[in-house]
RNA sequence: GGGCGAUUAGCUCAGCGGUAGAGCGCCUGCCUUACAAGCAGGAUGUCCCUGGUUCGAACCCUGGAUCGCCCA
């Protein structure tokens, strides 16, 4: 036994924890072999990108990643958790450009390749620094099987999927409206688009008819928009067919102001009369709407702005003006013009930049997108055999409408860094210059690609990469099946783990990443890429915001560590988030970085720490070999029956509840049953057994060593339960209990055998009312005033045998937990000669609590007290007897509940009469 | 406009058909040789409103309010 009666009182988690970090990761423990013994078991994280530091949610979805690895690693699994990190295009580049534009320069200035060079060099230094973070919550990934989406495999990986999607004409290249960011330079997806209210106008305006007729009043249509300056790329009006104000003018044209161009008036039934003037300005290379209007018109796109934001040559007089304030000047001269109708103030949805943090411009380009229909219609087919399987279940209603309403996915980015468009123009057949017509070859390689163009092209042909990028979640799609080896489908780690058993994540990315990830999955390895997909809520901050860089807002993790530990910030984020996938709130105090809630857990770790140094103290000269021996049922006394008996009923609970992602309960359960049952009261019980001070009996001693054996017991088995919530100290703790080396680490032990025959409910329910009986008296001495350190003989008077045996048996305990001078139990027939004198006494139900003293004490507090308890039985009398005479009641509730609720009236009556009486004794 | 979630003690949240729970905070008393980051005792609630189902509703159903989120 290792000599730890010289711990410190107070558990300092800083040290502990590093060291226990170093060590986990010194000796392999969690870099698992593929051809190991036991059911694999894989989890793939949801890789941080490299631009990060470590926030609240990392910290949050760490906590429960590794809860559930480490519990499955005890179960005796071959556990893979595989850690990375993603290299996040927009942000990396735009984080660069920033640094190039602080020396004066673009990335055009210094080129493609002094760009990534510079890239990589910011990434090396910058990208380590989570993973870093990362290390200090505790996380037992396989950091030898750390993953970087751009490494030269995952590289390889997303080329190939590209080829392969291609091939089976999932890829196409096209001009089409996308979302364009002026912020980045780029072409993003829909998802990477938010929309937000804004406050902004409604600006009516009229165009001339080219041609008035002499019989129409009509000189002019009104439309209204909110974006004044696309009337500058406006190619017709749109009006409703059935639209008696307009129909008669369908076929006639308008005059566009400042530019002079024939605008046809059409007709279609998507223009809503109501709305406006019923008039619709159709802009087809700035508007979604309008786009769709343009193809079923077959109407020409003509796009008025450059990809900066500022006008092209098409916008005649506004050219070279920054859109917003070519919208200002088109105002100004439809007012000059006198075709400014009026102006409004309206509140619309305007869709921003994820990354840019700027509107987002429709805008016609030519780019890559991924037909997504056929993807997701296969993982649907998944789905509707429970593949994958959402907890909580309502998520699963989520992703499958999000399959239903699918778009196609704009991949093409217009940056630098990420991976390149495995795509090769043959600009040979189009003098050496791309255009819309160049044909291309898209390949794996380089070499590749020139060979099929020599074969469709002669061998004179030239070709010349695509300079685009892919969009991100591209190789994020990849992840769980390109970090074990894929493409390579006989990779032992490949093998060995995929489908990977379950993904953890927040489901602000059900869309970008978890449905990709199982569309490319299925595609390509023809599974899902995970069982389950266990989804968490958010953290948000002490005013329910959602924490985010932009806000400022941000709780960082690590100042929370340093002031408590990890495991305590661990524990406190798992133990909040009981509540099926909601979001949790963190309660923080900015003027101090103080946490009241970490604070509540890092008193639990010091709770358990000094428990523990207690057991050490108590049981530090038996040997461990002597501790581990079995335990002699019939030596045991009933309170080591009752602790162990809970100690079953938590290991079945606490197992099931990790198997089924209800962390939270685990980590609650854990908590109540090491302080509540462990340190409150069963640690209080045996402390006169561990303390004999006189010479001992034999039967002392061996009574001693049975509650050292229980205590061993109990304490090595509840750290190997709590380990996957408080890893650090858990394996602090073990080691120093069974005294085992270093080497020999909890992380990797089994998960203790649940003992059946421990499982005791009548037991546990008999000393459920041992307690109530014993606070009653220690309520009753409170009350009274009795001091702490007064010695006072206690009596119970119950006519229930049940609890009368209890009490019995238990008659040293409750001595021990009442400080009674000596205990005594008798049935209301034994105690005939009941002094009518002031003495002490209150009742709970049936039972009757005496303690025989006389003088000092608060007579009138005990009056109050009585009282209150003789009013409370009335009440429940009152309640208890008009449900019971309700006839049906009687008749209808289960023969159980009416049983019940006699029982309880008649606990109820004994009760009333009890405090009066006794309140007749204090006044006579 | 469609959908989802939340609303329970001062705060943060459990409970989801049988007389309301925990932690923190609060009040009282304790430095009882594991722990004052602790121990013992205590107080605290129209369970958002509204109908309905039921012997019985915080819990199930209808309608509504407020807050938050997602999609269009």
């Amino acid at each position: 036994m290792k000599a730890l009666d010289a711990l410190p009182k107070v558990y300092d988690p800083l040290g502990t924890e590093t060291r226990w970090q170093r060590i986990w990761e010194e000796s392999g423990a969690f870099h698992p072999a593929s051809n190991a013994q036991g059911e694999p078991f894989s989890v793939v994280i949801p890789p941080p990108n490299v631009t990060g530091s470590l926030h609240m949610g990392h910290a949050f979805n760490t906590a429960l990643i590794d809860t559930i690895v480490r519990y499955q690693r005890l179960q005796g699994k071959n556990v893979l958790c595989l850690p990375g990190t993603d290299h996040a295009s927009i942000a990396v580049q735009t984080i660069l450009e920033k640094q190039l534009k602080e020396e004066g320069l673009t990335r055009e200035d210094i080129g493609r390749d002094a760009f990534l060079k510079r890239a990589l060099a910011w990434k090396a230094q910058s990208g380590g620094k989570i993973v870093d973070q990362l290390r200090r919550l505790g996380y037992s990934v396989d950091w030898q099987r750390e993953r970087f989406t751009l490494d030269e495999k995952l590289s390889h990986a997303v080329s190939e999927a590209f080829v392969r999607l291609h091939d089976q004409g999932l890829i196409y290249r096209g001009e089409y409206l996308v979302n364009w960011c002026p912020a980045s330079g780029s072409a993003v997806s829909d998802l990477e688009v938010e929309m937000k209210e804004v406050d902004g106008f409604l600006w009516y305006f009229q165009y001339p008819l080219s041609v008035v007729s002499e019989s129409s009043a009509i000189t002019h249509l009104q439309v209204a928009t909110t974006r004044p300056e696309t009337m500058l790329g406006d190619v017709a009006v749109a009006v409703n067919p059935l639209d008696d104000r307009y129909k008669h003018l369908v076929g006639q044209t308008l005059t566009l102001p400042f530019i002079g161009r024939q605008i046809p008036i059409i007709a279609d039934d998507h223009v809503d009369q109501t709305f406006g003037t019923g008039c619709v300005k159709v802009t087809p290379a700035h508007d979604p709407n309008d786009f769709a209007i343009g193809q079923r018109h077959n109407l020409p796109q003509i796009t008025v702005m450059n990809k900066d934001g500022t006008m092209n040559n098409q916008a005649g007089q506004f050219k070279g003006l920054d859109r917003f304030e070519a919208r200002r000047r088109v105002v100004e001269c439809l007012k000059e013009k006198g075709l400014l109708i009026k102006t409004e103030k309206y509140r619309h949805s305007v869709p921003f930049s994820d990354r840019g943090k700027v509107p987002v411009e429709p805008l016609l380009s030519t780019q890559w997108f991924v037909k997504m229909e056929p993807m997701a219609e296969r993982c649907r087919a998944h789905l509707t055999k429970g593949e994958p399987n959402f907890v909580p279940n309502r998520w699963e209603k989520v992703y499958r409408d999000w399959l239903l309403g699918i778009r196609d996915w704009c991949i093409s980015r217009q940056l630098w860094w990420g991976h390149r468009i495995p795509a090769w123009f043959v600009i040979s057949e189009t003098d050496n210059t791309v255009t819309e017509n160049t044909p291309y070859i898209v390949a794996i390689s380089k070499e590749q690609a020139y060979l099929k163009a020599c074969q469709q092209f002669g061998d004179d042909a030239q070709i010349q990469q695509d300079e685009d990028v892919l969009d991100t979640w591209f190789s994020s799609g990849l992840w769980p099946f390109s970090t074990l080896g894929w493409p390579d489908e006989n990779h032992s780690d490949f093998e060995c783990w995929y489908p990977t058993s379950t993904l953890v994540t927040g489901f602000d990315i059900i869309f970008f990443w978890v449905a990709r990830m199982t569309m490319m999955a299925g595609l390509f390895t023809g599974r899902m890429p995970f069982k389950d997909v266990y989804i968490h809520g958010l953290v948000r901050d002490e005013q329910n915001r959602k924490m985010s860089k932009s806000a400022g807002n941000g709780i960082d993790p690590l100042l929370l560590i340093d002031r408590y530990g990890t495991d305590a910030l661990r524990f406190a984020l798992v133990k909040e988030v009981a509540g099926a996938g909601q979001d949790i709130r963190l309660d923080y105090d900015r003027s101090n970085d103080t946490s009241i809630t970490v604070e509540a857990s890092r008193n639990f770790a010091n709770k358990l720490w000094n428990a523990t140094r207690f057991a050490l103290m108590n049981i530090g000269d038996t040997s461990f070999n002597e501790l581990s021996e079995d335990i002699d049922f019939d030596l045991l006394r009933l309170s080591d029956q009752w602790i162990l008996s809970r100690l079953s009923r938590i290991n079945l609970t606490t197992s099931n509840r990790y198997q089924e992602y209800s962390l939270g309960e685990a980590a609650k359960g854990l908590y109540e049953f090491i302080w509540n049952d462990f340190c409150d009261w069963y640690l209080e019980l045996i402390k006169p057994r561990l303390n004999i001070t006189h010479q001992a009996t034999e039967s002392e001693l061996s009574d001693r060593k049975v509650s050292q054996k229980v205590i061993f017991k109990v304490l090595r088995e509840v750290l190997v339960m709590l380990h996957p919530l408080m890893p650090h100290l858990s394996e602090e703790l073990w080691h120093g209990i069974t005294g085992f080396p270093e080497q020999k680490l909890l992380a990797l032990q089994l998960w203790p055998e649940l003992e059946e025959s421990f499982l005791n409910e009548e037991l546990e329910l008999s000393f459920a009312e041992l307690f109530e009986s014993i606070r009653l008296v220690r309520n009753l001495r409170a009350v009274a005033g009795v001091k702490p350190s007064q010695e006072v003989p206690v009596r119970f008077v119950t006519r229930t045998t049940t609890l009368a045996k209890t009490l019995k048996a238990a008659n040293s305990e409750i001595k021990v937990l009442t400080k009674a001078q000596k205990v005594e139990v008798f049935h209301p027939d034994e105690l005939l000669d009941r002094p009518a004198v002031k003495v002490l006494a209150g009742v709970a139900g049936d039972l009757e609590v005496i303690l025989p003293i006389e003088g000092l004490v608060d007579i009138q507090a005990l009056r109050d007290r009585l009282q209150k308890d003789l009013s409370k039985a009335n009440k429940e009398i009152s309640i208890l007897s008009d449900r019971l005479s309700n006839p049906n009641f009687a008749n209808k509730a289960p023969e159980k509940v009416v049983a019940e609720c006699k029982m309880k009236l008649l606990d109820a009556q004994s009760q009333a009469e009890l405090a009066e009486q006794r309140l007749f004794g204090l006044d006579n």
